[in-house]
DNA sequence: ATAAAGCCTGTACCTTACTACAGAGTCAAG
DNA sequence: CTTGACTCTGTAGTAAGGTACAGGCTTTAT
């Protein structure tokens, strides 16, 4: 297979071009070859790897996070790096797993809501979502303090 | 309980007043009781309503999509709205089983490369993101194509 | 060989989701 | 009964994540 044009990497990868150009200069997709012309050449790999960055996007991750996942493929042959790599790997697994949890709550209570939407039997009134709000059980999730800047 | 000022309702649900009015004014969290004075009252439900909010927008939602699934709640009774609100829950409950399926596939490749740093024997070098981008075989998840506007 | 389509760099602009004042009124602890 | 912490409205600014030109070369299909 030969290399892809960025549109082309763009288009398999369900993206624009200007996006694929953004993400590299964010250096989230590495700088490709490029022709005597200037033209970017793609591996066929990178379709995957913008890919995978649109999805872990989907799921809430932030691009800074995405770098940092994405960065523990290089090098964690380097001793203190891979311990490294290992502390943020089991810190991210900790984030899918909340992330999971709450997504399944999320899933059980719109399935119900459905199922009664679909019943339709007598009362009427479903106030499901109430229930859905309600149960948020996780004592204390410290969102940032953010210091102010003087 | 009595009633929460704005503040005490913030920092039980972990964010700043200003995001609590920012909600109020984007229709997410509903225009509470005033007093006299013009201070809001809130009841409790809504720090219970705006840890949703968050939890939701954790898992990628966006605040449109978190107005439209609370949106479910109000008036569930009237049989055309419910249609709707059911046709509406059945996507996003399609949207929350998609983002898990990323997340477990995630979590595995996580938990293989926290592992492969474990055991670390011999010859080091350790690719295992490499896998990780290579299994999207979601054929074709379309990026909405957006019109220009003349 | 020529014209449409694609790519280049660079800059400007856009949306989403906050966050930070300013200027003025309110509440509650000592 | 004052004073410091809180609240009000309104407007402006910020950060993240793109998206859209402009002006100019390069490819490719006819």
């Amino acid at each position: 297979m030969p290399p892809l044009t960025i549109g082309k990497a763009a288009k398999l990868a369900g993206v624009g071009v200007e996006t694929v150009r953004f993400y590299e200069r964010e250096g989230l997709v590495p700088e490709p070859p490029r022709r005597q012309s200037g033209y970017r050449q793609y591996p066929a790999e990178t379709v995957q790897r913008i890919r995978f960055i649109r999805r872990a996007k989907d799921i809430g991750f932030t691009l800074k996070e995405i770098r940092e996942m994405l960065g523990l493929r290089v090098d964690a042959s380097a001793a203190a790096t891979c311990d490294a790599a290992r502390k943020l790997a089991e810190e991210k697994i900790a984030d899918v797993r909340g992330k999971i949890s709450t997504l399944r709550r999320m899933e059980t209570v719109l399935a119900r809501l459905v199922d009664c939407c679909k019943k339709r039997s007598a009362s009427s009134e479903c106030p499901i979502l109430e229930t859905l709000i309600k149960e948020g059980s996780d004592g204390n999730k410290r969102i940032k303090p953010k210091q102010k800047k003087k």
